[in-house]
DNA sequence: ACGGGCAGTGGAAGCGCTTACAGCCCAGAG
DNA sequence: CTCTGGGCTGTAAGCGCTTCCACTGCCCGT
């Protein structure tokens, strides 16, 4: 059963295809008896418009895209879901891209560029080239969780401050032997690493390298094992999925945490919570995130001219028993 | 910079459309001069087909779309995940849709629908009247986690089987007063119950009716609240994230698990592994769900014929410590 | 009684592409 | 030296919709 087009429904309700399109999207003048015969016609054919031929002819999509690595960790999908709640009630489909561990991403990205009205990447997600050439290419864009780049809007959530204060905190503590795990050159983690140093420095401590390690429990079991060995008082890591495998590993190792060594996460995901110990994090608004950047692409699409300018949602320490504040809290709400 | 047509390409390099056409697709005969002619003004315009404009005249849209209630908790993110995978492989972009309290779903489906080639929906997501809307509309649709509705194919995992052996499993370490915890009259759930009861029902133990709640940690929380005041042995619940809530309300309530109670999830998220106790569960293969149903979709797409078969994909059971069985793994692998 | 204005409608030109069909030209066969 | 058959290319007809513009009556004011 091929769908009807417009054709079909103005024959049979008598009038042209422009007073359908009129009656249809309200747009010009109908009398109440050809607009009551449009919509039989429109109800007895069971006509959708298509959405391919309205497109052609408005010129724009309605459609917004996004793209980021992955969505195994729980940090991806709840951006998304903010980003696409908004998306819907502002009346745009989603059209997603993953590219983690994938091959032709410029080309796949390239043909999502001609589907959207619009782009929202995470930040590491896309070489720099490529990201230029989009923006050249006139593609509204939104950079997630990076700076902007010159031709975007950007949003992200705040790093430093938190990581200082996490810092500041684990030093009141008493640890002096910090350790990193989970390293990168750019984006929210670089901004953490570097606030943490610098914080370290200011309290006389000598800064480590941070160890590179894939954002998962895996990668953080890992790097657990590796850098437990120089028994550090206490492991900052790059993600709470980190942070889990961190504490793996010192399970393995015999090390009790935080009593041999104290383990802080960033983002504070669901698993954080009922980790034991719980872990002390840095929670992250996500799903604001999301919407935040579904928002400011919205106002691109509509016209707004892109001011290069990045938008910093805060971010809230969260102490629990993982860093060593043995502290009981009540049972937390969602 | 708009973005240039296949007119100014054929323009420029003095040929007509149809040659730059099929110069681009590769479709009839070209000379090795004019393809050549074309591509250097292709390169010099930047020019990229217009989606709208294939998709038009092809009759097509390379899209597939898939709805889901929510991407909070890491199931429906795994599985999509693995959807967005396969259909990137098969050339095919992904629009999601989200429907957890929401309005207008029926709305936004339907436009969904005008947008893609085929649907992937998954079980309690739509009511089933618009579900035969969109099926009779002649839409592509496979179904996940619920049985196939005529006219579409479907794909979930086994349940029946595992939640027996996860019964049998628990009588055998002498719990007998069974508690459920998330009711759902359909779908997966549903199945799992009913196994549950009949295989209580073998062993002469009358199966308790399943206590409504959300499917969140903090459903399960107030879920367990209220179940655990009749100190059952064994709390068995709808997935991980309420497994979670339950253990949080008996930590709540002074009570050990798995030595005052013991409980159960389903999944096999990763908080499960790192709650404590870690939770003995039901592992599903959830990205392999979500790549069987866009393999489903693209046959579907590509003319194959409904079956309203479902495929059932094998799991796992995952015996941790939380149901009582004390003995220790070693450190699973990912 | 007559002209202006406006509500209501249809015609037709796009939007950017694919592809059936027809035409042209040239080499090789007869 | 014709004739034929490809190889290559262009013309044009859609694909389904929106919207500008022109046109027809009819109501009203004067």
């Amino acid at each position: 059963m091929p769908d009807s087009t417009i054709y079909e429904v103005a024959r049979l309700a008598g009038v042209s295809i422009a007073t359908v399109s009129r009656t249809l999207r309200g747009t010009g003048p109908v009398s109440a008896a050809t607009r009551e015969k449009v919509l039989r016609a429109v109800e007895e054919l069971r006509f959708t418009p298509s959405r391919l031929g309205v497109s052609l002819a408005e010129g724009r999509h309605a459609a917004n895209g996004i793209v980021f690595p992955d969505l195994s960790g729980p940090y991806f999908g709840e951006v998304l879901l903010g980003y696409e709640e908004v998306a819907a009630e502002l009346g745009r489909s989603v059209l997603i891209l993953s590219t983690r561990d994938r091959a032709g991403v410029p080309e796949t990205v390239k043909d999502l560029a001609t589907r959207v009205d619009g782009l929202v990447v995470f930040g590491q997600t896309l070489p720099d080239a490529l990201l230029t050439e989009l923006i050249d290419s006139g593609l509204p864009m939104v950079m997630l969780a990076r700076e902007a780049h010159p031709g975007t809007e950007a949003v992200r959530s705040e790093n430093a401050d938190a990581a200082e204060a996490l810092t500041v905190h684990l030093i009141a503590h008493g640890h002096r032997a910090f350790a990193l795990a989970g390293g990168h050159d750019e984006g929210d983690v670089s901004e953490r690493w570097t606030a943490v140093a610098r914080t370290l420095g200011e309290h006389g401590i000598t800064a480590p390298r941070p160890v590179e390690c894939p954002y998962t429990v895996e990668g953080g079991h890992e790097a657990g094992l590796e850098l437990l060995k120089a028994r550090p008082d206490v492991v900052m890591c790059a993600d709470d999925q980190v942070a889990l495998g961190v504490i793996l590993a010192a399970e393995e190792l015999g090390l009790s945490v935080p009593g041999d060594v104290a383990v802080t996460g960033w983002d504070d995901i669901m698993a954080a919570r009922h980790a034991r110990p719980a872990l002390t994090t840095v929670r992250q608004p996500l799903r604001e995130l999301g919407a935040a950047a579904a928002r400011l692409l919205d106002e691109l699409i509509a016209g707004a001219e892109p001011t290069a300018t990045t938008r910093v949602l805060a971010t809230d320490l969260v102490i629990r028993a993982s860093c060593g504040a043995h502290q009981v809290h009540p049972p937390e709400e969602q």
